[in-house]
DNA sequence: TTGCTCCTCACGTCACGTGAGGTGGC
DNA sequence: TTGCTCCTCACGTCACGTGAGGTGGC
């Protein structure tokens, strides 16, 4: 049973791109496996969007290149291949226990790399709600100009 | 009382960046005040180095672009002029309080912004979070088909 | 004087933006 | 047939990277 396909607009409208994006992934070959009518126009499969948000979501929250984009979309196929194998069960248990190890050790690094975002930030927060409490203060407790500091 | 300048390589160690990216923003205006050698050598001030910081905060924590940082600084040193005018008490009360609100609005729209980032980033983690989950039930607890050694 | 830092061009790169000119598809 | 979407060049832009060739400074 062949799935919905998307045209151009429907994608860049839910994703919030533009075409030249999408463009630009193909020609790069960061994306492939998208398909044509007769006439050239492209046509996106489900699975190739949700490809896409996961993409852009690496771009837009995590700050990665395409080159880092790249690398980590290729650990993530060797990790869906380790789990056919592990499937299949063509492989022996400490080839298995190395593949899975390597699996949670990239994981495990994602996510320290979010952890030490998440802190740069909340120091920003921290720096920007100081001077909001400092305007805050002389707002609301309008004592006059001798403010200390 | 002249405070230490700081040469071109002291400047990139301690930031982490390359003499271009500081070349290019003074060439672009984003950086203004660098003192010079008789020789032609920068040299840059705390202040300056401070400032530095700040900008390169905003880009690599924020992720706002040079455009948006040049913006940011503009309201700031409108803000530290709110200052210099409400100290001088040259300004009337629904100035003062109409400044004050704009300063607190700018804030308060950084913090914002910080929460969206902050939260799409915990929203990753849980994601990577919830995979890496399932790679450790496989590994710890070694289930069905093969046996235990 | 030597060696290393720093200078100014100036072309290259990454991730698209932005038309131009032409065709597809309901 | 009309109007709108989509296509492929191809040049432009932003934020630097990367030499080349030459000079500053302890």
């Amino acid at each position: 049973m062949e799935s919905k396909r998307f045209a151009m607009e429907e994608v860049t409208e839910r994703l919030g791109v533009t075409a030249r994006t999408l463009h630009y992934y193909e020609e790069i070959g960061l994306l492939a496996g998208v398909e044509r009518t007769a006439g050239g126009h492209r046509l996106y499969s489900e699975e190739i969007v949700l490809e896409l948000e996961h993409i852009l979501r690496l771009k837009n929250v995590l700050g990665c290149s395409l080159q880092e984009i790249r690398s980590i979309l290729e650990a993530e196929r060797q990790l869906t291949e380790i789990r056919h194998f592990y499937q299949l069960a063509e492989t022996s248990e400490e080839g298995r226990g190395e593949l899975l190890s390597r699996a949670s050790e990239l994981l495990g690094q994602q996510i320290r790399l979010i952890d030490d975002k998440v802190r740069g930030m909340l120091e920003m927060k921290e720096r920007f709600e100081r001077r909001l409490s400092r305007v805050n203060e002389i707002r609301g407790g309008g004592s006059s100009k001798s403010n200390g500091e």
